[in-house]
DNA sequence: ACCGTGTTGTTTTTGTTGTAACAACATTTA
DNA sequence: TAAATGTTGTTACAACAAAAACAACACGGT
């Protein structure tokens, strides 16, 4: 049994998403808890079936996770959880780098089916997916910024937004701006449009404009797992636009 | 059928280091290669059984890989590799500080028992693991370290040894040094000791010694795995230090 | 009525999880 | 010294869960 309270399950999660299996996290839990154990002993400590922790050590050795002692019977010692996870982090990273690489060529020169997909509305699901397609939005933008939305919603973007400030224009349209305004950055601050009424405050809301072709709308979930559209279509983009000078009318400057 | 060659397979290998599914990686890639498409395109473009598409897409849909359009049929469309990608790491590497950060903190009290662990002998298992191990062993040192060993060893550790040659003393032993020397660091060449006539050259072999009291030894592998030696036990520890002294003698200071 | 889409089950397969049995060896006991 | 006991390391295999593969069907649009 480990001596730890609850954080058990969640760091045995934690170390599954880095590539273990339920047992090895089991044991090189245990593992971790005493400065060196014989199978037996870390049968005990772990709940690990006895036999089924020699396959499980064998595993963790090939990974750096412990180290054996040819003593009889063998002793086995966990490697410091620094120097073991960043191994396992190394290795994950190094196929991150390759899938990028390859995938990116892969997709540089995808077929261009005709039926442009420039004219279709796509949806994002979930609130991290969101902020995340948000910022690489803003990073990629070629010369033009503009966003309205709530502070829910542009307080995760501030980092990205004042990377870029100098680089090219950025117009921001919110209730109001907490801290400092970054340098070439425009804030108009004005009422409350109709998303920052409905119901819950923390729901991010609001829509950002790239360069004038693209635009991504985050609405705020009605219940369901919050979603956000995309689009270049241009009806679509046109749509917003027009909204956003509306806004932008009742506004002043800041 | 995926348009690329053999980088399929090993794509597709990295993608489930990243967590990802046969399915999920094999839609994916194929989505990749093409702007858009809908659930019977991607079956016929991936393999994928034509039912199980929908639940793969979901699970995509959750990790910000593809994007949706609810036109009829419902268009797919995946996020481009280095976003896509990126949101996958930071979750893992999220999950990985947390987990180094629980553990660490077991680790540090971990119970003590008796029969010190300090007079064993460890064995690693693996060339990666035998230079992180080694690695790991220069950047925790505390006052001194003294190095031995073949080009093969000694090129990895370059940068860690440099990294630690203002602090404290250290002293490499080598038939030859490539490159330049770093500040603080004295090299002896010498000819050849036992393991560098071995055979294979490619062999990493060589020992260290970290502030007197460890030592760890590869040997290059017999056939078998590459493992190497650690220990703190004074015999083990005194033997090896004689051994370095004895070659030290006939060294050259460079 | 027909075809393709999206959904729902069910079977097969795979890999982990869990149990049982056993030979090799060391230690104790007679 | 020899038998008895107990532990270690291995092997085989049963149980289970998740993923993979297949089959059937309701629905909407033509």
């Amino acid at each position: 049994m480990p001596t730890s309270p609850e954080y058990a399950r969640s760091v045995a999660e934690a170390l599954k998403t880095l590539g273990l299996t339920k047992y090895e996290a089991l044991v090189y839990v245990a593992l971790l808890q005493v400065t060196k154990a014989t199978a037996t002993e870390i049968h005990e400590l772990s709940g690990v079936p006895r036999a089924s922790v020699y396959p499980v050590l064998d595993r963790l050795l090939q990974k750096n996770m412990v180290t054996v002692s040819h003593t009889t019977p063998k002793r086995f010692s966990a490697t410091p959880p620094d120097n073991a996870i960043n191994t396992l982090l190394r290795e994950i990273e190094e196929k991150a780098t390759y899938a990028k690489d390859v995938l990116g060529e892969l997709w540089k020169d995808r077929t261009c089916i005709e039926g442009g997909d420039q004219e279709l509305i796509w949806n994002i699901l979930g609130d991290a997916n969101i902020t995340s397609r948000l910022r690489d939005l803003i990073y990629q933008a070629g010369n033009e910024i503009r966003i309205m939305g709530n502070w829910a919603l542009l307080k995760d973007l501030r980092e990205a937004l004042e990377e870029r400030a100098g680089e090219i224009r950025i117009d921001v349209i919110a209730e109001h701006w907490e801290g400092a305004v970054p340098e070439g950055v425009t804030v108009t601050t004005t009422v409350p449009p109709v998303w920052h009424e409905k119901g819950k405050m923390g729901e991010r809301a609001g829509m950002l404009f790239v360069d004038g072709t693209k635009v991504m709308v985050a609405m705020g979930s009605h219940g369901e797992a919050p979603t956000a559209l995309f689009s270049e279509a241009e009806g679509f983009v046109r749509f917003f636009s027009r909204y956003w000078d509306l806004i932008h009318g009742f506004g002043e400057k800041k």
